[in-house]
DNA sequence: TGGTCTTCTGTAAAGGATTACATTCAAGAA
DNA sequence: TTCTTGAATGTAATCCTTTACAGAAGACCA
């Protein structure tokens, strides 16, 4: 029999209509404890009637729990958080848990703000990408046990666990593999300066140039602040020293296109004027002019092992390990004036 | 003082240590009602003391609001999604709303299951970009006035409001100026196919090939299912046809990516042997060689705009207009032949 | 002094679910 | 027949806030 759906429906409504109390219907619809197929029968066919959806206001409110996470990254317009992302969603939702997701820009104050919103909300954990700066506001939360892991970049100075890309080891890689071609000077775009991820790159870069014993102008260091324009300037510039960078090993995904416009632009031929490699690959890289070489992560494994790391500390109040390190490959194309090596580029 | 701080803390708590009631200490916090100096300035101590986080759960059950609105994406790895959420956010959180983020994958149980999953969690409302087929389930939620806008495709046959792009006079737009050139055959390159957005830019193509008095065999439609492999090899063989078309115009930004790697790998140049119109902009298109033509949207402004609308729908139970068409427009780079005439590609 | 207003504060009832504990009832055992 | 046991169900407390309503205390006036 059709109802007529006038208000939202309660527990108690649908305990009404089936003939039973509200203890019966909540333990028929969540299946826990004894019942009769009789009872059982008339709940679920009262529930279905009346279009009952439970209030998981109150549900949360009772239980202690709201089986929801909290990601706070700082630029979901960036195809590798766009894809950290997706590897969250997957994992929570395996778990049957829900993603509230937040966007920093890099503001500090509003991260602030965010995390106080999420705790609030009472959240199960918390999944944070920190920008750069101090992260004090952080100790109350802690100090009242919230679940909290870091993920992409570190938080320095705390014990919170943390999933991260093998920066040093990528930018190590990248930089050796450009140096042992004899291309120098050799030019690094940084992206946002200060983050662990910019430090850890720039460590394994350092490492690549003792090792090849490069003398000191032949590393140059230019800066694009993480945003489109700067980082094209930035490459502008740099493309104009001389004698001109014969490589640019740039960050990340940004600021690889920054350089390859400029380079473009300047009407240079890459690779053979200058070579390029990126860090982090996305969609569009192998469908550039050259197809763009790049230092590749995987960021749907790192939203995933956020998820999973996250579940212990929710489970068992600490981590299994306080530090993840996932590998980086060195993914060839031709922009680093190799044959398309490792494939890719048809899609 | 500072105090140890065990467990969470309660409204209750804060009001023990201020010395005053419940009913004085949500006063305060909430800037309601009148109140003295006096208790103002203890409970402002007490709960900064005890660092109180006020339980949203208990609040939003009580108020019967929760300040949340759901969206729900069929893909937020493709960035016109990803920016919408950006104006969706924007708008929101001058509300001081928050938004739960959700992704169908092209997916309807999936959809379904969302909707449900949100509705469940009280929120105040929803903005969906529905996946294709058919909506039935939506109706007792409508019944129950689920405040719901729909975004970037519109549900047809059903009375929901909409906000969406001018999709048949951008793709007529773009249908015209490829011809205008002379260039035929003309393929179309479609994404997932069904879709309002795919059936509208069908249309506007035909308009404009009826005006230019196309032959049959001279306007080709191949279909790329919304993914990268897909519509690679749809473009691949799309070229292999005699006579071979003069130019593409590919229904969204994917289309347009995998159109551009199948003309450069078929070894012809673009746009002298082939023309290349994208719908949608996006980052990487200005990077590509040649930079990419497209139809511009503005999916920043239309995510603001669902926000507004939904606004409305929740303050006055309906819209202002049931239906908002947003303009668009194309933005002409090298890739369809013309002079970098609407700049942009100096970022 | 008593009455009327104001201004502040407290008590207790929602809001909608879960669940510890109590109760009922029937079957089986002694 | 009476007692024990177990399944099935109901009652009421609980989670944490907001808020209607009532009460108290002081100011002011007649």
């Amino acid at each position: 029999m059709p109802v007529r759906l006038p208000k939202v429906t309660r527990l108690k409504d649908v305990a009404d209509r089936a003939g039973v109390s509200t203890a019966t219907v909540s333990r028929v619809l969540n299946g826990l404890g004894p019942m009769s197929n009789e009872a059982r029968g008339r709940v679920l066919k009262a529930s279905r009637a009346l279009d009952y959806h439970p209030n998981w206001l109150a549900k949360s409110l009772r239980g202690r729990r709201t089986n929801t996470i909290g990601l706070i990254l700082p630029d979901i317009e960036n195809p590798f958080f766009t894809s950290l992302v997706k590897g969250v969603e997957q994992a929570a939702s395996e778990r049957d848990w829900n993603v509230i997701l937040c966007n920093t820009d890099e503001d500090l104050h509003r991260e602030e703000v965010l995390v106080r919103t999420l705790v609030e909300r009472r959240i199960d954990g918390l999944i944070l990408c920190p920008v750069a700066g101090s992260h004090a506001y952080l100790t109350p939360h802690l100090e009242r046990r919230l679940a909290l892991v870091s993920v992409n970049r570190t938080l320095p100075g705390r014990r919170v666990p943390a999933v991260v890309a093998d920066n040093e080891q990528g930018a190590y890689e990248a930089a050796r593999h450009l140096l042992a071609k004899g291309l120098r000077p050799l030019a690094l775009l940084l992206g946002t300066p200060k983050l662990s991820t910019t430090e850890a790159r720039l460590a394994g870069c350092r490492r690549a140039a003792a090792e090849f014993r490069l003398r000191a102008g032949d590393l140059r260091v230019a800066v694009g602040l993480g945003r489109m324009g700067l980082g094209y300037k930035a490459a502008l510039e740099c493309l104009e020293a001389r004698p001109r960078p014969r490589a640019i090993f740039a960050f990340n995904n940004l600021m690889a296109e920054a350089a390859l416009m400029a380079i473009h632009h300047r009407g240079l031929r890459c690779p053979d004027d200058v070579a390029l490699i990126g860090f982090d690959d996305f969609r569009s890289a192998a469908a550039m002019t050259p197809p763009l070489t790049v230092v590749e992560q995987d960021p749907i494994g790192m939203g995933r092992r956020a998820v999973e790391v996250l579940a212990e500390v929710i489970a068992n109040g600490r981590p299994g390990a306080m530090s993840t390190r996932l590998p980086t490959r060195l993914l060839l194309r031709a922009s680093c004036g190799c044959p398309d090596g490792s494939g890719r580029e048809h899609p």
